[in-house]
DNA sequence: CGATTTTGACCTGCGC
DNA sequence: GCGCAGGTCAAAATCG
């Protein structure tokens, strides 16, 4: 695996189960504030249940008018990548495009091909990073993994995301969140190539 | 020919 | 209320 060079985890909703799946997969548990994990922001959404959207597909636009767009949990991960789209073990439909403000780069869309499975994923470069793909995951899945991607262990299927094939990308980093003006950044000081793959318990992490 | 991508239009939420 | 930005739809184009 290639060095990692900058260790991120961005979470502001601590209480959800499946950030606790990731965080457990990851060995990440050690390296999150006590605190948080018991005692979440005040602006946190008050449900931590896994909902996916309704299917929309192929209703008219007037049915869905008045739905309110319910969000549900999202995890974002930033890979080193030169490609946008990396292979997570799992088949997406690409379902939009779109430009983002304050970056040159568009952001695209993706669904589930599953028909069941409403989880959606957004794919976007970093602007500040263009060798940087951040990849945000919103939903569950209600199925198994249909491809067994490298690397990743058999738990992750069910999950939204599974981290990207290391020997492809260097993945750097994810984060949950909910709204945005909710959202704590953790991470390690970007530095030495002797940081370790992963954050450990002796490797605090800092609020930035 | 079915599945997927592209892309412009439309919808929705939010700040002013 | 208006405008902006993000998110989604759906028809057309493209691909395998």
């Amino acid at each position: 695996m290639m060095a990692r060079e900058k260790a991120e985890l961005f979470s502001d909703n601590p209480g959800d189960r499946s950030s606790f799946s990731f965080l457990d997969l990851l060995g990440m548990r050690d390296f999150i504030p006590s605190s948080l994990l018991e005692h979440p922001p005040e602006s946190s959404i008050t449900s931590t249940s896994v909902e996916a959207d309704p299917p929309k597909l192929n209703k008219p636009r007037s049915e869905k008018k008045g739905q309110k767009r319910k969000k549900g949990p999202r995890f974002a991960f930033r890979t080193k990548s030169e490609v946008d789209h990396l292979e997570d073990g799992y088949r997406w439909r690409k379902y939009g495009q779109k430009a983002v403000k304050n970056s040159p780069y568009p952001r695209s869309y993706y669904r589930c091909t599953c028909v069941t499975c409403g989880v959606k994923k957004r794919v976007e470069r970093s602007f500040e990073d263009p060798s940087v793909v951040v990849t945000t995951y919103e939903g569950q899945h209600t199925h198994p993994c249909p491809i067994a991607p490298r690397g990743v262990m058999p738990e992750v299927a069910g999950l939204a995301f599974a981290p990207p094939p290391v020997q492809v990308n260097t993945f750097i980093g994810g984060y949950s969140y909910l709204p945005l003006d909710a959202r704590h950044v953790y991470g390690l000081p970007s530095s030495s190539s002797s940081s370790p793959a992963y954050p450990t318990a002796n490797n605090a992490p800092f609020l930035f």
